[in-house]
RNA sequence: GGGCGGUUAGCUCAGUUGGUAGAGCGCCACGUUUACACCGUGGAUGUCGGGAGUUCGAGCCUCUCACCGCCCACCA
């Protein structure tokens, strides 16, 4: 007996379980061998990572496409695993060694820090994964993989080497994005704009040699002015033409620095001259090098000031002060505070022409989330614009699509304009860098020290002491290698020969860049293949204003949370069906509570078989079916088979719930289930066995379809209609028998039922009353389905007798079905005022749609230019149209004469 | 500054080859029916953001305007 309503909770654990011992989610389960492989890699949560809404969509929809392909009978394999998260991991046990007083890494040292770091992973890393399991979701989870795990460390070892070797990767000194809080290099991708408002400070220098004649620059960022190192003007610009060449002293400062003409200087903006930091400025960074101008660092790695003394500072020059000074009131001061005592310094030597209010972006990290500073130091970088080359090729020619398809644009506008990688940052947890340096700092990359050793003693002609390179790598290097990595690469494995490249990569759009344009690059280098066919491009979950979800605003819904009170399979639907190609997802519970009514639902209807003993009957061909009844809900079921299994593979995920949810509810339980009643509750044996085989069929369809939807409910109701092995494993229904006959006859019926209903509600009949029903003008046809289904069309539609006439009665309400006028003679329940209304109105509603179509069939344009089977339609459509309007007229007259 | 998306029923959103505007929730009325009140039956509600154009025909295509959002970008 099923307990009287479903029990999520309770079920879900088991039957996960279930699954999980049964082996259901290994590579290959189920499939025979040398069956078609499908394969996709998840996209790697965080060890630190806790779920949020967006895994479980993203996870959802993998699982939908993993299930379904498992079902069809493929060797698939959802290969799973975590992201050792450099920066966020080595934050969390920082924290944690705070929150504990432990002394701080940097006395600890870095291999007792990196030993903490393994042991956290061990005690509280990870939890993610059991999370992903009270979804549901059907990875291989003895398969599982780490980004630092000894296999895939080292096949980044290789990765680094041999790009080494090509002059693919490379050391080089420049700007870089430094974040002062974490204390690293960051990427250009971990580099977020924030509109910031600020101030335009004005600045006036003096020139060398012209007592009294000041130039006006302005900047953002005053604080740098201590690092300026020359004044850039336009070359055409007359106003400054006799200044190129000569010099101005640094206020505060004392330095001599250039006048330079640079095309970089715009005479619209501002004064048209622009002060020059190359150290810690992009575009400085360009104009000093062009110029030849000296990078003057004064800040450290916290972005605190230092500035140095120096021989070449001219003393006692106008506006300045002592460097010494200076120097004694901003060394070690930070740069927000350093800003402010600069503007004051030079306001009150009168420096500072104007001070304007102005609103820029402001580069922040995306990780430490405090502004980053443009900082001059060696890193290693990538060659990306090398990279990229075979990778835009790869999308531009088809051979792996993005979906929606829009997306490729954004990516090509990203590959076609990419900036080299920097790969290294400054930080104890991640991949260490296989370079070695000796002692004259000549660096040996290689796979092992051992073999930098080697290297270096063929290099110096004997040994050397060797110093590893401190750094870490970026924690995307790793991931970029996922597709390959994980499947066994640099070792030849099998599951690398059978799985990749794999079939479809199903993730956020926020990680383009970030991800998947890497993956594509590397794959196709390393492995000389696409990493995957397809694309999908999700959109990302945000709150009700459209915001990213984020701890820090508070706005984030917890999916446990949900799962806890509505299911996980309510939650997996709600997101299926939300899932449309768009761009975001506003979640409400309110759908998620109505998606958890449908699971009822469907646990009810299979109460309903429970209840009249509808059991699987073995080899049970809906084909055979002699009832009308039953041949119709075979043929609507190959239909909702059809459009679920297309929406599916087009990755139209919201289809298919939907299509799948019309048909359980709108099509089986709000017609197929009550129409069989009478025959079930009937005496006709033949029929009543026949319409049980057919519940029991239909309900064993119904649960595949929803599967990998909503895997929990179904793998539980499976074993009652038919299942032997889990439903996880069964087969994939196909689309089969369809009978149109069929399907006209029991949509005419639902057509009369519901005509008939809505009648009666209009007109107040109550529904206890129990109202005869005389049909005129009625075909052979018509006579012959009243006759088929007169039981169930006087029980669903409350009438008490069906009387065939040649005429309809006098005093009676109306209604059209086809060619057929059903009267209801409602005697003294029937109010003549509303009916005269009620029929005027359906007849408005008509006359305006004759016109409607009038209007197109008298226009000879439409007639000329418009398909045949368009004018036909609408033909045939007037023609029905005007036939009901004469009913309804003679049935105004009638009514307007008793 | 460039690019992309959105604007459809009170709310949240669907609507892919241009051919009678849809769902869920909410709302109103009524509840005969032992699968289901996490339910059933019926009902109301839309100048599909504004304007112009293409077309026999536009929610869908083109242009334009408005507002909202996102991404990218070196303007002091």
């Amino acid at each position: 007996m099923l307990d009287k309503s479903y029990e999520a909770a309770a079920v879900e654990p088991r039957i996960y379980d279930a699954w999980e011992k049964a082996g259901a989610f290994k590579a290959g389960a189920g499939a025979k061998t040398g069956a078609e492989t499908y394969t996709i890699v998840i996209p790697p949560p965080n060890v630190t990572g806790s779920l949020h809404i967006g895994h479980a969509l993203n996870n959802t929809l993998q699982d939908i496409l993993v299930r379904f392909n498992r079902m069809k009978g493929k060797d698939v394999l959802w290969q799973p695993g975590m992201d050792h998260a450099g920066i966020a991991t080595q934050m969390v046990v920082e924290r944690q060694m705070m929150e504990r007083q432990e002394p701080d890494r940097h006395v600890i040292g870095r291999e007792k820090f990196v030993e903490k770091v393994w042991s956290w992973k061990a005690e509280s890393g990870g939890l993610i994964i059991n999370q992903l399991k009270r979804l549901g979701f059907s990875c291989d989870w003895s398969r599982e993989r780490f980004t630092m795990d000894e296999g895939l460390s080292r096949a980044v070892v290789k990765v680094f080497v041999e790009l080494y070797r090509k002059g693919l990767i490379y050391k080089d000194k420049r700007l870089v994005n430094w974040d002062p809080k974490l204390r690293t290099a960051i990427s250009d991708v971990e580099v977020l704009q924030v509109e910031t408002k600020g101030h335009l400070w004005h600045f006036k220098y003096p020139i060398e040699g012209e007592p009294g004649r000041l130039i006006t620059v302005a900047t953002t960022r005053p604080e740098t002015m201590l690092g300026d190192t020359g004044v850039a003007v336009n070359p055409n610009d007359e106003r400054y033409k006799d200044l190129v060449g000569k010099h101005v002293i640094l206020p505060l400062v004392g330095r001599r620095i250039r006048i330079v003409a640079d095309d970089y200087a715009d005479p619209e903006t501002g004064s048209g001259a622009v002060k020059i930091t190359p150290a810690h400025d992009f575009n400085d960074f360009e104009v000093g090098r062009r110029h030849d101008l000296p990078m003057i660092n004064i800040l450290d790695t916290e972005a605190k000031i230092v500035l140095r003394p120096n021989p070449d500072f001219v003393k006692g020059v106008p506006y300045s002060v002592e460097i010494e000074d200076t120097i004694n009131a901003l060394n070690g001061l930070d740069r927000f505070a350093a800003r402010k005592l600069v503007v004051d310094m030079l306001v009150e030597r009168g420096l500072v022409e104007k001070i304007e209010e102005h609103v820029h972006a402001v580069p922040h990290g995306d990780r430490g989330g405090v502004a980053i500073e443009p900082f001059l130091t060696e890193q290693w970088y990538v060659d990306a614009k090398t990279l990229a080359r075979p990778a835009i090729a790869s999308v531009r020619e088809g051979r792996t699509v993005f979906v929606p398809q829009s997306w490729e644009k954004t990516y090509f506008e990203w590959m076609e304009n990419i900036q080299p990688w920097c790969v290294s940052r400054q930080l104890w947890w991640g991949h260490q860098i296989p370079a070695w340096y000796g002692p004259d700092e000549k660096v040996f990359v290689a796979s092992s020290e051992e073999e930098a050793r080697a290297e270096a003693r063929t290099h110096y002609g004997r040994d050397v002491a060797l110093s590893r390179d401190e750094d870490v790598l970026d924690t995307w290097f790793s991931s970029a290698l996922w597709p390959f990595s994980t499947l066994g690469w640099p070792d030849k494995t099998p599951e690398l020969a059978l799985y990749y490249p794999t079939n479809a990569l199903v993730t956020g759009f926020d990680i383009i860049f970030y991800w998947v344009a890497r993956m594509m690059m590397m794959s196709l280098h390393f492995m000389g293949k696409e990493p995957f066919r397809d694309v999908y491009m999700h959109a990302l979950v945000r709150d009700e204003k459209g915001a990213k979800m984020s701890k820090s605003k508070g706005n984030v819904i917890d999916p446990l949370e949900l799962v806890d009170e509505y299911g996980a399979d309510a939650l997996r639907f709600t997101l299926a069906a939300m899932a449309a190609q768009g761009r975001d997802i506003k979640l409400s519970t309110n759908r998620v509570e109505g998606y958890r009514n449908f699971a009822t639902k469907l646990w009810n209807a299979a109460r309903f078989a429970e209840h009249y003993e509808c059991q699987a009957v073995e080899g049970f061909d809906p084909a055979t079916a002699t009832e009308t009844l039953n041949r119709w809900i075979a043929t609507e079921a190959s239909r909702a088979t059809r459009e679920v299994t297309e929406a599916i593979e087009a990755y139209r995920f919201n289809e298919a719930a939907a299509a799948a949810y019309r048909f359980v509810w709108n099509l089986t339980c709000d017609w197929y289930l009550e129409l069989t009643k009478p025959v079930l509750a009937g005496e006709d044996g033949a029929a009543k066995d026949e319409t049980r085989a057919t519940v029991a069929w239909l309900m064993g369809r119904i649960v595949a379809l929803l599967h990998p939807f909503m895997p929990f409910i179904t793998e539980e109701l499976w074993p009652r209609f038919g299942g032997r092995k889990l439903l996880a494993l069964s087969a994939w229904p196909q689309p089969g028998f369809e009978d149109e006959a069929a399907a006209a006859e029991i949509n005419w019926l639902v057509g009369a039922i519901s005509e008939i209903r809505s009648v009666r509600s209009e007109m107040n009949v109550p529904a206890s009353a129990m109202v005869p029903l005389s049909v005129s003008g009625a075909s052979e046809l018509t006579r012959a389905r009243l006759a088929t289904h007169d039981v169930v069309l006087r029980r669903l539609a409350r009438i008490e007798s069906v009387g065939i006439g040649a005429e309809s009665l006098k005093g009676a309400v109306q209604l059209h079905v086809g060619e057929a006028t059903f009267s209801l003679p409602l005697g003294s329940v029937i109010d003549l005022t509303a009916e005269r209304a009620r029929l005027t109105k359906e007849l408005d509603r008509v006359a305006k749609e004759i016109a409607k179509i009038d209007a197109k069939l008298t226009n000879a344009q439409f007639l000329a230019k418009a398909p045949a089977e368009v004018v036909d339609e609408q033909m045939e459509r007037r023609a029905e149209a005007v036939a009901l309007r004469e009913k309804m007229d003679a049935g105004l007259r009638r009514l307007a004469a008793s």
